[in-house]
DNA sequence: TACCGCTTGTGAACGCTTGCACAAAGTCGG
DNA sequence: CCGACTTTGTGCAAGCGTTCACAAGCGGTA
């Protein structure tokens, strides 16, 4: 039993630990593995902009986080900034990208081929990222063999064999919430042990697969409890300050 | 200059707090408000399936959380439990509901209705949560007019006056990101002060706009950090492993 | 009414993240 | 070659968020 980011199992730290790059990745912590994912495509952009070398207060602003912040996470990862200069902006990039495996091609495959899951195929930001999309699979017999974004879909009962074939390593669930569990637990049989879930349900995975979440309406909420929280303290300030009236929103 | 998650603004806490509903919803870490929608939509199933009362132990389980870390995520709405029982299924939505802000409608637009817009504009998961799609924006002339998921879609430059009379409150930025940040200051100056942005860039906003970022790639670089390290542990291991034993590979 | 068993609500400890502040380390001009 | 200036890398402290553990409270039962 662990569900979405299950973080807390006891994996044992190793007793013998050559301070190597290896053993640091175990130390990053989530946070800042998000980060540097952004850093990245901030670097990306500096690359074809021709900037050569950064310091850590231009990369952060243009991250939108703390210098001291960004200096820590990379910090994490080695230390490949020049004091008194910055940071080689194509040393870093390749230093993140080794850090977050990207040297390596990671084949994901789309299951759920309706409105997300056509967007999804047809988005060409995750191939040239290093994620070509692999497989899509649909259930509706109508969708198989139909190709979406250059490939043909494939029929779920097919998803062992074609994932193991392309050499799946993630899979996205952008079916109804009601087929989610069951299409993860296919995947997870297919031996796909990272899941990107679009469904709004909280999937159940074995400790091993790994699964993160992106739930909209959740967002939607998150945002709703602003505007809300916005409103009371406006509300609160008022009736503080003068009677009950106002309807003081921001300047 | 305040960027993506801006939290730490000096707001003055205000010196007579009747420690009231008002006061307490400020008090709410961020990370349990995501955790309360994803509770309200665990319990929402409840409420379908005529369940009546859950103990925070079930609740837990089926948000895939700790039960401690449910019930002080519930302690920071209030006490609605009843010891010994349990929560009332219908009470605890209704008070989430009322502490996200749903008991009002919050009209949305969408901006840039290319693959990821028309998905979203069709999505029906919104509306039924209580966030209307009541806007459409793109920039490409021979979309404007033409009616997506049932709302005809409208030119960017109309943008201000189409969300004041609409009363926009969140916008969704769904554009290419050469124009995301463009996209965004017209969204602000046209009084929106919640923003869902899925364009891969760092948005720049004033202190008092809140933005929430989906990015699709970072999530992917996440799950391939971790099979990275995963294989790194892997590889790992078996060297250190031969000597101590230790070989715990996945099941 | 008094007791018992169950579940909540929360104080306190713990651990992770953040942010500060500064020594160390490098560059560059002279 | 030296000294001034810039920027990194990091120890440390403060702040959050998570988890533990248990007293308090409630319903049911005799
Ligand atoms: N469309 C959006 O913008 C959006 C936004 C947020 C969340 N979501 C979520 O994403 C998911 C997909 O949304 P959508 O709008 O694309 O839905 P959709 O109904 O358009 O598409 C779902 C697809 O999944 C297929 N499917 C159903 N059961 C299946 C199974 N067992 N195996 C394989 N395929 C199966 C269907 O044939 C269909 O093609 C939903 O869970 C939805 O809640 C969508
Ligand atoms: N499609 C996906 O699945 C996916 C996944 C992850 C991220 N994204 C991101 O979401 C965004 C949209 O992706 P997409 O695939 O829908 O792109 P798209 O090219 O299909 O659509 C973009 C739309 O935005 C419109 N547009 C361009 N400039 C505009 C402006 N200034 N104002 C208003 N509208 C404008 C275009 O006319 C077009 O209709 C991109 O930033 C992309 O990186 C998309």
């Amino acid at each position: 039993m662990a569900a979405q980011r299950g973080e807390g199992d006891g994996v044992v730290t190793s007793p013998e630990a050559p301070a190597d790059v290896r053993e640091r990745a175990r130390a990053i912590p989530e946070a800042a593995v998000a980060r540097l994912a952004v850093y990245l495509r901030v670097l990306s952009g500096m690359v074809e902009q021709g900037v050569t070398t950064i310091s850590s207060e231009e990369l952060a602003g243009a991250a939108g986080v703390n210098s001291a912040k960004l200096r820590k996470d990379l910090s994490y990862i080695g230390s490949y900034g020049t004091r008194g200069v910055g940071y080689d902006v194509e040393v870093l990039v390749s230093h993140i990208e080794r850090i977050l495996g990207l040297t390596r091609k990671h084949s994901v495959a789309v299951v759920g081929i309706g409105n997300l899951g056509h967007a999804l195929a047809n988005y060409g930001g995750f191939p040239s990222r290093g994620f070509p999309v692999a497989a899509l699979f649909d259930i509706d017999p109508d969708l198989t063999g139909v190709p979406v974004g250059g490939i043909p879909v494939n029929h779920i009962d097919d998803i062992t064999s074609v994932c193991a074939e392309r050499e799946v390593s993630i899979g996205v669930i952008a079916t109804p919430p009601q087929a989610a569990q069951a299409v993860c637990d296919r995947l997870v049989s297919a031996g796909v042990q990272c899941i990107l879930n679009f469904a709004p349900v909280v999937l159940q995975v074995p400790d091993y697969v790994e699964v993160r979440k992106v739930d909209l309406a959740v967002e939607m909420q998150i945002l709703s409890f602003h505007v809300a929280r916005r409103a009371d303290e406006a509300a609160g300030d008022v009736v503080n300050g003068i009677g009950v009236d106002g309807v003081v929103i921001r300047p």
